[in-house]
DNA sequence: TTTAGTTAGCGTATTTTTTACGTTAACTTT
DNA sequence: AAAGTTAACGTAAAAAATACGCTAACTAAA
C-alpha cells in the first residue's frame, strides 16, 4: 500500500488483470478498497491490484512488484495489453479522495498501463499465496468497481480471447502440466463456447508443441488422463514456419 | 514544437508510427531533429513524430494533435499499441539535453504511449500535407534514431503484421478505394512475403465486405482494374459469426 | 493501324483442414 | 461385481487452401 510521502510518480500507474481458472469458472483477482463515502460512512468496493509507479521504476517491474505486494503472487508472467489515459478516468469524487489519501499527493489525472495474466487457481502455491484482502471473483459477475476498472477487465478479456484464437494459449500463461480436457475447459471458459472434445484432442495431438508426460492423473473416479506440457522451443519453431494469413 | 514553459506533463509523451505505402515500398514517417552534440557542433538525426502531453490532455487526442502539428497530417486513425516505460529509454546525453531544451523542463524519465497508423502515401491530400521537416523513410532502411524509437517502430510493425494476419486490414486503415492488386501488394509489403494473385483475389471476392465500385482505373497501360471499398458494417456482421479458433 | 507489353480477371484439380459423430478403455465408488 | 464417469481413438464428409495457365482490356511504340 502507498504511504504518504513515498517517492512515487503520481501521474502513472500500473494495473494487473489476473485471470484465474479453477474447475469450471474463469475468475479475476480483485482487492478490497475501503473509503469514506459522501455521508461519512466507511464503504467498500473492489479494485484491480495496481499502484503508482515509483520514480524511475520500470513499468513491467512496477506491475510485478504491485501484484506481489497486494496479493502475494510472484513470478507471474504479465503481459501489457493497453494503456488508459482519458482525463476523466479517475473522476469520481470518492476515487480522487482515496487516491489523495493513499498516495499522499494531490492527484490530477493518472495514466495507467494495464497488464494481464492467466494462472491456475488450484495450483496450491498460487492459492496459498493470495493475501486475504484479495479475492477471486467470477468474470461474469464482476461487481461495481473503482475507477474504470470494469472497462480494463473487459478489455483484458478481449485481448486474452484474441490471443487464444490466434495462437495456442501456451507461451507464458499455461501451468506446467495440464490434461487435454483441462485445456479444453480453459478454452471454453475463455472463449465462452463449447468445443468438440474429439476434435480438440486431435488438434492438440497434431500440434507438436504439446508434449505428453509419463505422469497420469491420480485418485480420479474415472480413467486417468495423461498430463501434457507446453514446449516453448518446439512452438517457436512451429510459429516461424506457419505464418499464413487468415481473414 | 514545445515552447519552454508550456503547460505540459513532462512525464508522459505520445509517439506516432505512421506507416505509408506507395507503389512497392512500406515507409515510415520521421521528422528531423537538430541538436548540439558533445563537440559543440549542430547534428541531425530522426525521430518519430511525438510530443509531451499537456496537463489533463487525453492521450488519443494528444497523439492526433502532435501528428498534425509536426507533419500536417490530420484526421488519421491512430491505434494505440504499447506503452514504453523503461527508465533508461531517454538516457543518451544528447537526448536528455534536447528534451530539456525543447520542453523547458528538467526531464528525468519519460513514459511514452505509442500509436500506429497506415496511410496511402500517394493520396494527394496526404502527400500534400506533409511538412518539409517530415520525410518518408523505407521501413527496411531506418537510420539511427533518437531515444528508443527504432524499437518502437519495429514493435509497431509487429503489431500491424499481427493485425493483418488475423483480420482484414480493413477497419480504419484502408484508403477509401483500392484495387485488389494494390491491396495484395500492401499485404506483401507488410507481411514481407509473396502471395498468389489468383488465390488472393478469390479470398477477397469471397469476403463479402470488400465491395466492388463502378469506378475503374484510368490511364494505366494495361487492362484497368476495378476499385473496391471496405464495408465496415458487413465486416462487423461477418466478424461476429466467424469466431473460430486456430492454432 | 498494327504489334508488343502489361496487368486484370477467371477456373479447375489436388491437397489439407475442419467438422460431425460413436465406441471401447480404465479408473473409483457403491 | 456393477454402476458411473471421463479418457482415448477413428472415419467419412464438407470446406478451405493451394497450385497452376489462359484470355481480356488497356496503352505505348513501331
Amino acid at each position: 500500500m502507498n504511504l504518504p510521502g513515498r517517492n512515487i510518480n503520481p501521474h502513472i500507474s500500473v494495473d494487473c488483470v489476473i485471470f484465474g481458472f479453477s474447475t469450471n469458472q474463469l475468475k479475476v483477482l480483485l482487492i478490497k478498497r475501503a473509503y469514506t463515502n459522501s455521508s461519512g460512512r466507511l464503504s467498500n468496493d473492489h479494485k484491480l491490484p495496481g499502484d503508482f509507479i515509483a520514480i524511475n521504476e520500470d513499468l513491467d517491474l512496477a506491475a510485478s512488484r504491485t501484484l506481489k505486494e497486494l496479493t502475494g503472487l510472484k513470478d507471474i508472467y504479465l503481459q501489457q495489453f493497453a494503456f488508459f489515459g482519458m482525463p476523466d478516468r479517475i473522476s469520481k469524487s470518492m476515487d480522487i479522495a482515496w487516491l489523495n489519501e493513499t498516495s499522499g499527493h494531490k492527484i490530477q489525472r493518472v495514466v495507467t498501463a494495464a497488464y494481464y495474466s492467466l494462472i491456475n487457481i488450484t495450483d496450491t502455491n498460487s492459492d496459498f499465496a493470495i493475501k486475504n484482502n484479495a479475492t477471486w471473483i467470477d468474470v461474469k459477475q464482476v461487481p461495481d468497481l473503482a475507477f474504470d476498472h470494469a472497462t480494463i477487465i473487459s478489455n483484458g478479456l478481449a485481448h486474452l480471447q484474441l490471443t487464444l484464437r490466434n495462437e495456442p494459449i501456451g507461451f507464458e500463461l499455461l501451468p506446467e502440466k495440464i490434461t487435454i480436457r483441462e485445456l479444453q475447459t480453459l478454452y471454453e471458459m475463455i472463449l465462452d463456447c463449447t468445443l468438440d472434445n474429439r476434435n480438440f484432442r486431435k488438434k492438440i495431438l497434431k500440434s507438436t508443441y504439446m508434449v505428453q508426460l509419463e505422469e497420469k492423473q491420480r485418485g480420479v473416479a474415472h480413467k486417468p488422463a495423461y498430463y501434457y506440457r507446453f514446449d516453448r522451443n518446439i512452438y517457436e519453431k512451429y510459429k516461424k514456419e506457419s505464418l499464413g494469413f487468415n481473414f
